[in-house]
DNA sequence: TGCAAATACTTAAAGGGTGTAAGAAAGGTG
DNA sequence: CACCTTTCTTACACCCTTTAAGTATTTGCA
């Protein structure tokens, strides 16, 4: 009977590969104690119950697109910023499904303030001081863009746009032209 | 031993109003059958399994939504059209919760030719025809403004708002606004 | 080093969900 | 009324979640 070695990470690292391979709806914890040779009721000593597990891969998913972000983001302004903070967040929901569906869970107010969500609010508006926008007018923007990504992303990924033969690439490149020629012709009040 | 008269229609109703009170992955065969007063095995014989209640789940949404943007873009055009298109598509999401997540599910492109998901392309199609655009501006456009609406109603429904005191509500009439002057205003290739 | 306390894991079991197969009951039809 | 079809029930197999109690392993401290 040796010791498979589980910890809280470990096994929210494993949930979250589980995940990007079989989709986050598939990831259980009885599939998780299988991959680490152990019973399911092993796993429970290390993370509350399911819903925690969930939450903890949310987190994670946050904080990697949120440093993946930061990295593209870093020495850059204006366009060139909105392009790639706009590819980075799309590239890592293409790349890691399951994590990019735990990042959509619900968060309660409560967490929504420690949680790596507020680095993602953060890093947005240091995406907008490229641009000559400020509050309230900065916020709506910020919340256009970001409601703009995960919906186009969420858009493609569920087969939208499979119809049409238009390449969704495309599309999206000049979605960020449109944005970009919007934010700096931002309507006022 | 009564029977129930249960049906597949009746059967999609049910977990649609399921859906919008106690969350769309909460519905099960069984809660249904409770609610038929009736065993959960009965209701293979409506409907094939698990999932494809929840595609007929989806397809009454999709439909459901369908005809409110079509009633909503009756007899509009321009700005106008674009508000109430705009509007109609968040409204519902918020009064139909468990709905509007069913109308999210994957739809694989057999499917999607014969669903109603082709009525809503129609109709933001319609929609455009406010503003000057030919294609592939036109499907570009199509792609961002149903990205954007879902997107930001996503995003709203999760709590990703709750953080900032400013109002989503004003927000979302700011984005329109923003929509607007863009869709007037599209950079050419 | 040795042994007690803390920790990791197993077994056992209850409870709920999915889905199939076989049979009973209800409804329609000639 | 007898028959056939459809609807529903019972019974069962299987999987997942979670708690409780017990066993094994590791830690750390005297």
């Amino acid at each position: 009977m040796a010791r498979a070695g589980v910890t809280p990470e470990r096994l929210t690292s494993a949930a979250a590969d589980l995940a990007d391979e079989i989709g986050f709806q598939n990831v259980t914890v009885s599939a998780l104690a299988r991959g680490f040779g152990v019973k399911p009721a092993a796993l429970y000593a290390h993370v509350k119950d399911a819903q925690d597990l969930r939450f903890r891969v949310r987190e994670l998913a946050l904080g990697e697109l949120a440093d993946r972000v930061a990295a593209a983001l870093a020495g850059r302004a204006g366009k060139e910023a909105l392009v790639a903070f706009a590819n980075a967040y799309r590239d890592y929901a293409k790349e890691h499904p399951g994590r990019y569906a735990a990042a959509q869970l619900e968060l309660d107010p409560v967490t929504a303030a420690t949680s790596a969500a507020g680095r993602h609010a953060e890093l947005a508006r240091a995406l907008l001081r490229g641009y000559d926008l400020s509050d309230p007018d900065q916020t709506d923007a910020i919340r256009l863009l970001g409601g703009t990504f995960h919906g186009y992303v969420s858009l493609e990924t569920t087969g939208r746009f499979a119809t049409h033969p238009r390449s969704a690439d495309v599309s999206w490149s000049r979605a960020l032209d449109a944005l970009d020629v919007l934010l700096r012709n931002w309507p006022g009040a």
